[in-house]
DNA sequence: AATGAATGAGGTTTCATTCAT
DNA sequence: TATGAATGAAACCTCATTCAT
């Protein structure tokens, strides 16, 4: 009998080791070779359980986007929406570095995807709705647009933090802020 | 006589004719074949003007964020701040084809700053800066933090335009009013 | 009670049932997995069997030259030479496909053994001789290179056959007059 | 202005360099490198004028052929059939090196081309044809298959010349009998 | 200034073989 | 016996960069 006893579960466990090397350094800038060495296996290996780099890239994707709505669904629901709003701002800067980081494959992510053609951005709007839903749960929102932006905009303060990680924190309050604002004026009451 | 007269701005035909390569292959998916031959020069040429990739594209990152600024400068300011944020919204929607592709070479030069030594962010960070300079006098703002993430929320929105371009337009004029609603409550009395 | 009563006999029932795999793949073309697939067993089952892949094709080629021999032998001795070369022809045209895959791997076969050192080459000198003998007797034959010329004849025929198969019977046919003319100016009386 | 001036020259000779690698080893047991180094060039200029390594292989057996099909030419027609027959027993005995060589290498080709599908089968049905040309010529035949057969004869004549080279030169000789009795028996007169 | 042939390190991927179970 | 996960050398190929012309 060999020696791994679940594949599936396995291969959960290698994507999360590699979600460092990739939110860091990119896709095109980390061999595959790099790959394996972070996962401790040879190539060998990484090529038995992902059909290429790409598809390897791509459930990673997949895995971190379960994370972030697991993420998401940790806010507290019984509170008014000002209160969750600013919660998830909270939970945002207390996970800031994993959040930068799934930002950073996230728009890897979509680089990708405007690469390919139409059939593979199935995978793609498939994790796009994940992320509407969960904050259309969270915030009762009707519009989906509006859930995907909120996403989007916090993507966007994440991909921009260079180095400066301590400017994370202001700039997601003021995103705060601004939604704060924005529900008070069009959606509440 | 020799052909080329000036040669610096040659330089800047070139790299206004390989913008588009950058924004919709990205960086890494770009080959200096592809780039010599979308200039019609040969690859000798291209390592004539420009020292390598990297710097060609540093160099690119530079000439798109002068024409931003520009863009953005394009707004009459004689109105109110409301009305001036709602003009940047338009402004932004007339012209999303070209902000889509700034967004994606931005990004990528985010991506390709991180992965590059802190030398190199000089470069960056003016940039950045400029960005920066050109809200904060838009709008007449006196937190620099805010007048970055305003950008950074545009360039998160642009990204995020796969292949859903109609959905710019709302996306801008959610963000447009978020970003009233927040100066009406915190900024304008 | 163990699975395999007789390890050789099982062996020879893989060989058998590799045979197409090799011959419409070739050597070269045909990976190991695709022949454990092939056998339905294990890549472990298949080198508990087989030292490892160049054994298990010579094996192959061996006994496919004896299947090939007894082929020949299935012709009826009691007719003239003529009569007997026409009813090889016959044969041949009726096993076609066989005879064709047969040659795919014996070419295969030569192959690999002139890239390989003399002492491998024992195997082929006795499937070669093989042939040989088959002929000889066949056709009453003195000289063993007249009878080696014929095989190697047909073979050269078999492996020109890409697709168009409907010409096998012709060449052959051809083929079989060529030896004919050659027996009654040169052999018989 | 770059080196080479006559790249479609310079293709030809790298591709009568490699001429002897691959009769000898075999398409598959040869690697890029290998090529590269038999060359004298580098893996990158090998590509520079290869698209691949197929596209290599498949250019090497268009040459080929093409000096197959000159060497047949040289038979002096200013004879009787039988005496032309003769005649280029003896030439492919006189460059019975180069004979084999060829044959090893169209072997390869014809396993190359079923492999692949239909589509690629037209260089391999143009070069046939060529050889079905030139022996039709030089022996007055109005039948196309027998010209093919007799090619594929000698071809299968020379691929079983592993290492006896000098039993070349008999079973040519017997090949050439039987050619002359059967042409005589069925074909002159 | 301009060309594009040449380079070769290094990328992704394959696959014969081993070995713990 | 049987399994198939694991290995890693080595295959094919790409591409940023150089340099002779």
């Amino acid at each position: 009998m060999p020696k791994i006893v679940d594949a599936a579960q396995y291969r959960q466990e290698l994507l999360s080791k590699c979600f460092d090397l990739f939110a860091e350094r990119g896709y095109a800038n980390v061999t595959t070779r790099q790959i394996a060495q972070e996962l401790g296996v040879s190539t060998g290996t990484l090529y038995h359980y992902f059909a290429n780099k790409q598809v390897l890239f791509e459930q990673l994707a997949e895995q971190v986007s379960l994370q972030d709505v697991a993420m998401i669904s940790q806010v507290d629901k019984n509170q008014d929406i000002p209160q969750r709003i600013i919660a998830l701002g909270q939970l945002l800067i207390e996970n800031q570095e994993y959040v930068i980081k799934q930002a950073a494959i996230w728009i890897d992510f979509l680089q990708h995807c405007s690469t390919k053609k139409v059939s593979e951005n199935l995978v793609f709007e498939q994790i796009d709705l994940r992320y509407e839903q969960a904050i259309s749960e969270l915030l009762d929102l009707k519009d989906p647009q509006l859930a995907s932006l909120i996403w989007t905009l916090i993507d966007g303060i994440s991909i921009n933090q260079l180095d400066s990680k301590d400017s994370f924190t202001t700039q997601i309050n003021l995103l705060t802020q601004m939604l704060i604002a924005y529900f008070e004026k069009h959606i509440l009451i």
